[in-house]
DNA sequence: CATGCTAAGCTAAGAATTCTAGGTATGGGA
DNA sequence: TCCCATACCTAGAATTCTTAGCTTAGCATG
């Protein structure tokens, strides 16, 4: 049995960005962004469905996604979910943000 | 002016390693660690004394981090964290683990 | 056709962490 | 003497995430 993938409990405010730029590469579905996630992460990082509804709920508040019923490719009723212009705006901006950040926290861990 | 150093609302729980590394090269005091952090990130991390110091009672709860009063170079009652042996193995692990974060959530960024 | 699995969506309640916004005390310089 | 910077602390709000459920429906298997 391989590791099992971790929950994203040392990241939160990461999720939103995960969320935006998945989307920025295809519409789909939360069951499919969670699946996306998972599989590109090499099985590391593992959203759960508790963080991630309540999550494209403030997304889509917040007009940087963009929700409609639909049908996937295995012919189920799904939310689809596309990301919209000021979404891109915004990955851009999380994207920044985190760079940023992490340059900053490996500055603290290697500073002498 | 230059720019305001950034709060630390994008990642949570990297705090108490941020704090743990600073203490595993000086012992210091809050206030010291505050501002090694600060300076050593190039003035982009802002610790908030609302959060750095329930975090020293969490990490001198865990048995992380040692606190006893003292006397600062300034003359200044305060009290002096040392960080502990586990604190050090607690260390490691946080930082192994953020490592595998950063990865993981570099490929999902990075996946076409 | 009944049963069950998986895909797919959702929510409420609690936990954990951080921020806001205060408060207190004291050493040293103006 | 007065103020500022140093130094510590806390309560309450805000946010995010986890836990732990529930519901529906396609499809495969017996």
């Amino acid at each position: 049995m391989g590791r099992k993938p971790q929950k994203n409990d040392s990241l939160p405010g990461s999720l939103d960005m995960l969320i935006l730029r998945t989307l920025s590469r295809h519409s789909l579905h939360g069951y499919g962004i969670v699946q996306f996630i998972q599989q590109s992460s090499g099985n590391e990082l593992l959203i759960e469905e508790g963080s991630l509804y309540p999550a494209l709920q403030r997304l889509e508040l917040n007009g940087w996604i963009d929700g409609a019923w639909g049908v996937t490719p295995n012919n189920r009723k799904a939310r689809i979910y596309k990301i919209t212009a000021a979404g891109r705006k915004q990955l851009n901006v999380e994207t920044k943000k985190y760079a940023k950040l992490t340059l900053a926290i490996a500055r603290v861990m290697e500073a002498q």
